[in-house]
DNA sequence: AGCCCAACCTAGAACAGTTCCAAGGGTAGG
DNA sequence: CCTACCCTTGGAACTGTTCTAGGTTGGGCT
């Protein structure tokens, strides 16, 4: 498939210099980060990306389907940059981190439909990364 | 199993009116309901409640495990007061009314565990209720 | 019953994440 | 080179949540 800026392009995306810095901020990686991590990596590269540009960014795109929006009990919102492979959710309980992983959709029976036509199914498993397992049992 | 009232009581927290007001706003239903809405229903029964008060009420019910907390894609978050009965969740895309639902927990294989400790596993099947059904296809 | 003190509650300020806005800037087509 | 128009910017505004300082209250003790 072809990346995402030459997606963006076919559609008459004006690519600016912020936008593609943005774009490319969001890595291919199974990674998905915040709006905040997106500003910062995209500043490192191009210093005068403002935050409302990276909202703003970041808002078309999902509305273009290009990227997925996930909230997160952290209050921040995630993006995820992998639309293309049906996949769920590795998320950290520690630090927030959250990684694609593959895994079978659960079925629901049709007695727990409560009348309701299946859209989606989103599964999250929640643990705990390697990072913040040796950080010793939490306090409390 | 004894009501929520009576498992604080017997845990020795001090049961004052607001608090009270509050467990109760919850429902034993199954229904989600946003801080601001236990708010609005404590506040409907014992008017001088105040906004902190449910907030620090909340968040302790949390803690003490007697509620689970969930982020939802518009930024608030809802309170489960239904932690008995292990379940997952169905949610209405149009108008994200939130229903418990039982349905067996998928399984992460090991390859895709990424080193992490696997804590719990959330499901939530995203549908279309009846009534958002009806309305025929949303503009957009 | 009345006292006392820690635990509680309140209103409002402070915060964090996100969105909105008015003004300035860059670029494609003429 | 000019002109439109879209894009970007910094800051103000908003929303949901948490913090703070000070007043209130439940309930053990006398």
């Amino acid at each position: 498939m072809e990346p995402l800026v030459d997606r963006l392009r076919n559609r008459g995306w004006r690519l600016t210099a912020q936008r593609r810095v943005i774009a490319e901020s969001m890595g291919g990686e199974h990674v998905h980060v915040t709006a905040d991590e997106v500003f910062e990596r995209s500043r490192a590269i191009l210093p005068e990306v403002s935050r409302a540009t990276v909202y703003n960014t970041l808002n078309e795109l999902v509305g273009m389907g290009e990227l997925h929006e996930m909230s997160h009990a952290d209050g921040r919102k995630r993006y995820d940059p992998n639309v293309e492979e049906r996949h769920h959710h590795l998320v950290c309980v520690g630090c927030g981190r959250m990684l694609d992983v593959q895994a079978d959709d659960p079925r629901l029976p049709d007695e727990q439909r409560h009348g309701f036509e299946l859209v989606d199914v989103e599964v999250t498993f929640r643990a705990r990364c390697p990072d913040c397992a040796h950080v010793g049992a939490p306090a409390t």
